[in-house]
RNA sequence: GCGAGGGUGGCGGAAUGGAAGACGCGCUGGACUUAGGAUCCAGUGGGGAAACCCGUGAGGGUUCAAAUCCCUCCCCUCGCACCA
């Protein structure tokens, strides 16, 4: 017998499997389609356990989806674009395009070594100008349809990394990949507007199965909030301030309002301000920009009272208008009614400035209305000192008042979105250059679209400091202005690598056009994306651009879709000792080591073993030597069945039983949400089980063989090089991946015997075996006549007797 | 603070109202062996000589029966957090 030798038989199938062209799809109107995807790597040195991880979990997913019939779709490419290619060309002084290429080359290669059934032939390079100018192409689509724009904005500047980020990219004040507290810098940018498909990006219903807390963080990123605007009159500048309000209810307890320090009206404020000294000095305090995110965050709520006043639409009481540091003008209207009696932050406010409070809501546990409040109340209640609305409830309220407002032209219903609009411009070398152009007499003009793609140049000086390298590049920037023709200017910034990635899964689902950035018809087969795996980490800006691209998409008339991904799986980080693997912590364990040791399928099965595909999984050298054993015994008792002869054939039914029992069980596990775990677990069971049987000889050849081919096609989506390898022993004509799934009987119609557990009073006392057929009676006598369970039943009152089915009897009985 | 998920042997994890701890790791004993870190066999939640008793973060409840359902509380992880 052959010792199981890995490294030989996986580079035998993988060099058969990619010479036959195994994994290529292949669009087949009438076939049902499989779309299979998983995240693509971003082309950084090599692959990790975390891809190795993520990509397992997709194979077991295509191959067994193949296996049931389904045309699949098993797509591969790079997501090439960004910044660390930058970084390492000033590191090591080499261009991020060889960096890049020589990175993919590596990660290819590893990829094939885990023998992942991808279909190579439709591979997408999101840095190749043949994918990039369709990135250029969508955005002068979405320039002619009104949905790009440029505009002077407060931006995220991460002073280590030189560069603008969106704010998605700023986790906790700090750069998203660095980790650098980030500042604040004026810059003017382009902007897609994301904010246009609020209500619809907030619409899950073309979603089939995504994890919830992933549409949770979606919702609370769109941070819907429905409210209305109210007018309040500032007779010395002659205008309306607007504010937003969610509680109109308590419109009759406010006592100030509040401006945001970067508000409009605050020159004008200023202007005609019998304090304007002080207003200038706190603006100047408050407006800093070298204040940074994080501090703006943590900043004391602090204020002026700006001496003018406002009148209230319905009381004409005098308001005091007031500049505060805590009011955003990036949310709402910039400015608020504020009510300390049911604000906390407004209460907070009105503490410090001894600022008056008054009570409009009752909360219903109160007897009577407390002289002071010791914080807030922000909860329902009945309305109170509001005039006719006095005794309302507070819900109803909200609604009256508005009502009341627009019929005196003095509010209106109104809705506000925390979502803002995505910028994209990157002032950075190594991403998709925006296809605009700076003409003197023209202005701001689109490329035209015959002109695509607008392509980098190779030869850039890469500093790392300041602007970005094209400003340099004369031979980029210098250009014919497609309206006049006259000598122009090319934007620089390039563009935020998410686009690149709002959009990959459709290139792949139509190979290689040259005319077109898609196949409509064959984009439209395929998608959407039936599975989708990717890390958590992707919950909000990658899943949130990606569907509102193919929202656009579909209104523009590329697409028939709505969304782009109908099931997704977050599978768990790979930790070790407690902690996700990284080169500080130097608790990193290669896969290609692994793969070196103990062969690509250990790894596979391994890594889907140790734990369900949503959890974290701890790494363990321990585990895999396991899984390299069972795989080893798989090996020898396969040499053993095919030399094998019986004795006799009295085991026959017991096999049959288990065989079934374990494909009902395998294929129930990969069908209910990826149990892989346990998935294995059986075929674990189904093995220690068949070695005896195999010692015993007391079942027949034929049944042995036949138990044992199903066995190898349901292991083979988890290992496929060991199953092919040892499949090819007995068919030579098909490859696993185009045999059916096994199906299976019931074991009911073949079991005779059963062995179900005996509770007395719900206490187990023991078991007992069974004919399968028996019901509550026939068990009953049994235990009657049973020497170990009779003592508990003979002169005692039964009060009950309860038998689940091929499981346990329950006696219950009177003490 | 709000939202979501979770707490089960020495460890990773099974079991979503019906025999707690499947499967794997580790550990103990044995077989084979010059040897074994290879392989095979047996055992392995705790207590007890045993009959039995106890046991799923803590406490209470529903039920013939609870890791699972309900109530109160504790702890951990993740996400959000001046969004008016």
């Amino acid at each position: 017998m052959e010792k199981y030798n890995p490294e030989e038989l996986e580079l035998k199938w993988q060099k058969i499997w990619e010479e036959k062209k195994l994994f290529e799809a292949k669009y087949e109107q009438e076939k049902k389609k499989f779309y299979i995807l998983e995240m693509f790597p971003y082309t950084s040195a090599q692959i990790h356990m975390g891809h190795v991880r993520n990509y397992t979990i997709g194979d077991v997913v295509a191959r067994y989806k193949a296996m049931n019939g389904y045309n699949i779709l098993h797509p591969i490419g790079y997501d090439a674009f960004g910044l660390p290619a930058e970084n390492a060309a000033i590191k090591q002084n080499i261009h991020p395009k060889e960096w890049t290429y020589k990175n993919i080359e590596t990660i290819r290669r590893q990829l094939k070594r885990l023998g992942i059934s991808y279909c190579w032939e439709r591979e997408v390079i999101t840095c190749d100008p043949e994918y990039y100018k369709w990135n250029q192409y969508f955005f002068l689509q979405f320039f002619k349809k009104g949905l790009v724009y440029k505009k002077q904005a407060p931006a995220n500047w991460c002073p280590s990394c030189q560069t603008v980020l969106a704010n998605e990219q700023v986790i906790d004040g700090k750069c998203w990949r660095c980790g650098e507290i980030v500042e604040t810098k004026n810059l003017e940018q382009w902007f897609i507007k994301i904010t246009e498909y609020a209500e619809r990006l907030l619409d899950f219903s073309g979603i089939k199965n995504w994890p919830e807390r992933v549409i949770i963080m979606q919702k609370n990123w769109i941070g819907k909030s429905e409210g209305c605007e109210i007018d309040f009159y500032i007779p010395q500048i002659g205008e309306n301030l607007k504010v937003f309000t969610t509680r109109a209810d308590t419109l009759f307890g406010v006592t100030y309002l509040v401006i945001s320090p970067y508000h409009p009206f605050v020159g004008k404020i200023k202007e005609v301000s019998p304090v304007k000294n002080e207003i200038e000095k706190f603006i100047k305090k408050t407006t800093r920009t070298s204040l940074t995110v994080k501090d703006f965050l943590r900043v004391e709520k602090e204020g002026i009272n700006t001496g003018i006043f406002a009148i209230h639409p319905i009381t004409q009481e005098k308001i005091y208008v007031w500049i505060g540091n805590y009011v955003l003008m990036e949310y709402g209207t910039g400015a608020i009614m504020a009510v300390p009696a049911h604000d906390q932050r407004d209460f907070e406010f009105a503490q410090k400035y001894n600022l008056p409070v008054k009570i409009v809501i009752k909360n219903p546990e109160w007897k009577e209305i407390p002289e002071k409040l010791e914080s807030a109340y922000e909860d329902k209640g009945i309305m109170i000192n509001s005039g006719i609305f006095d005794g309302l409830d507070s819900e109803k309220g909200k609604e009256e008042i508005r009502k009341y407002l627009e019929k005196i032209g003095k509010g209106k219903k109104a809705v506000y979105y925390r979502l803002k609009d995505w910028c994209i411009s990157r002032q950075r070398y190594w991403g998709t250059p925006i296809p605009i152009i700076y003409c003197k007499k023209c202005g701001i003009v689109p490329e035209n679209e015959e002109n695509l793609p607008v392509k980098l140049p190779d030869e850039v000086k890469i500093t790392g400091k300041g602007e970005s390298p094209l400003k340099y590049s004369e031979k980029f920037i210098k250009c014919k202005c497609p309206s006049c023709g006259n000598e122009a200017e090319r934007e620089t910034d390039t563009m935020d690598t998410f686009v690149d990635s709002s959009w990959y899964f459709l290139r792949y689902a139509s190979k290689d056009l040259e005319n077109k950035p898609f196949d409509k018809e064959e984009v439209n087969y395929w998608m959407p994306v039936d599975q989708y795996i990717g890390g958590i980490e992707h919950a909000i800006l990658h899943l949130l651009y990606s569907r509102f691209f193919v929202k656009v998409l579909k209104d523009m008339g590329f697409v028939d879709f709505e969304e782009p991904f109908e099931n997704l799986l977050c599978q768990g980080m790979v930790i070790k000792d407690g902690a996700k693997m990284s080169k500080s912590k130097g608790n990193v364990v290669d896969p290609e080591d692994m793969i070196r040791k103990y062969g690509a399928d250990t790894l596979r099965l391994f890594i889907l073993f140790a734990a369900p595909p949503e959890v974290d999984l701890e790494w363990s050298e321990k585990g895999i030597e396991g899984c390299w054993r069972f795989l080893n015994r798989i090996w020898r008792l396969h040499n053993e069945i095919k030399n094998y002869s019986e004795i006799s054939d009295e085991n026959n039914e017991k096999l049959k039983i288990m065989i079934n029992k374990t494909i009902k069980g395998v294929t129930e596990d990969i069908e209910k949400e990826f149990q892989f775990n346990t998935a294995i677990a059986k075929m674990m069971e189904f093995i220690n089980f068949l070695s005896k049987e195999i010692n015993e000889k007391k079942v027949s050849k034929d049944i042995l063989i036949d138990s044992w081919k199903k066995f190898i096609k349901i292991l083979s989506p988890f290992t496929p090089h060991i199953c092919e390898e040892m499949w090819n022993d007995f068919e030579k004509e098909k490859f696993l991946f185009r045999e059916n799934w096994p199906s299976y009987e019931e074991i009911e119609t073949f079991e005779e015997k059963i062995n179900i557990g005996v509770q007395i009073n719900g206490k187990i006392k023991g078991n007992i075996d069974i004919p399968a057929n028996y019901d509550v009676e026939k068990i009953y006598n049994l235990l009657i006549n049973n020497e170990k369970f009779k003592k508990f039943i003979i002169n005692k009152k039964i009060v009950k007797k309860i038998y689940i089915p091929k499981k346990l009897i329950n006696i219950v009985i009177e003490d």
